[in-house]
DNA sequence: TCCAAAATTGCGGAAAACCCCTATAGGCAG
DNA sequence: CTGCCTATAGGGGTTTTCCGCAATTTTGGA
């Protein structure tokens, strides 16, 4: 059996040293190549060394998130992510999958489901949830369920707090057309009001 | 110098036993007395052996959180615990020290923080950090900077999508009332509007 | 290239939320 | 007993959100 390299990635010192601290148990299966707290930091180990399993935290999708695995997926095409994350939902497992994020273990899961995950992804097999396997062979993403940019930039103003009207001046847009959009994100996440909408978005960890 | 006798609690098993794997390495210093991953767990483990201090993270504060606290300072108020979490705000922080809560580290801090704060809090000294130090000497809770136990069945069921109207109803009082509480508990915690609202709860740790 | 799907833009009208005020009754602490 | 706080409720408004419907531009695939 050879012994699986590993980076590991979580703004949480607590869960990248302790899991890390952890995983030495192991010793004669996996191996520590680094441990980052930050983005810049993981970009500068990464370059250092190189592991074949990179266990990564979704903190939100917009931040240290999908846009990080696809720039992981440009420079790095052999190196295997995991994410590894307290989000969940099918419309955030489709967008990993489509950006080739090869497994997915949700943080309340036992140990054992991330080192069993680390072993299949390893081996070159994706590796998700039993009740979202069926999502890794059409793992496109129904661009319908997809907030838009447009839609993002309104998120973030009602997440401020700002109102329809002041939205609207600040893209110089119309009001209506700045509901329309509301109403729009409103149904492809199936909520029914602002607060479905702030609590929905925080679920997804697209806004702090 | 003694060694401390340690309990962690928390629903993230790569927390809790993270935790004690990269504790471990301090060994001349501490020893895990236990781990848990749930409330139950928690109470039984307590039950078997009584370590010095507790790691507790809390989730939310109406669910693993600040009942949580008020129980076990009444079933052991010799147990120190610190609060170890990524929940913020001077509001948290008052609570929990007019909880008895001994010690708070926030997640983000490096795991030095924790031990640190492990140390002073053996020692029986409280201890949060420097710009909430001051909040020590008077931990009592401004109760018009709380929400009261009215307010919170009305912002769960805000939460949960419900108009005032049917709030009204749910609750057999007058849409007025609602209102009132509404507007009330806006101004209390500092928000504009609904989406405030949310984040704002999100943000304490009162919903999920 | 051309068509269909989508994103983005917009309007009128209804519903809900928001604001400021007053007012009563009960509980609890100084 | 006398404030202070909570919970209740109403009047009378303004503002914002929500709902259907529709036009225009952009985009992506056959």
């Amino acid at each position: 059996m050879n012994t699986i390299s590993i980076g590991i990635f979580d703004d949480h010192p607590v869960v990248a040293s302790g899991l890390a601290a952890y995983l030495s148990q192991y010793a004669d299966e996996c191996e520590i190549a680094f441990t980052a707290h930050s983005r810049a930091g993981l970009l500068a180990a990464l370059q250092v060394q190189l592991p074949a399993v990179l266990v990564v935290d979704i903190v939100a999708p917009d931040i240290v998130g999908l846009d990080l695995f696809a720039e992981l997926q440009n420079k790095y095409a052999s190196l295997k992510v995991i994410a590894y994350t307290s989000l969940r939902g099918p419309i955030l497992i489709e967008n990993l999958l489509s950006l080739g994020v090869m497994g997915y273990v949700h943080k309340l899961q036992p140990l054992d489901a991330l080192i069993a995950c680390m072993r299949q992804v390893d081996a070159g097999k994706r590796n998700v949830p039993e009740k979202y396997m069926h999502l890794i062979s059409r793992y496109h993403i129904p661009t319908n369920r997809l907030v838009t940019a447009r839609e993002m930039e309104i998120v973030h103003l009602i997440a401020n707090e700002a109102t329809t009207q002041r939205i609207a001046e600040q893209l110089g847009i119309s009001v209506k057309t700045v509901e329309n959009h509301r109403l729009r994100i409103y149904e492809k996440l199936g909520v029914k009001n602002v607060a479905g909408l702030i609590l929905e978005l925080t679920r997804l960890g697209y806004i702090s």
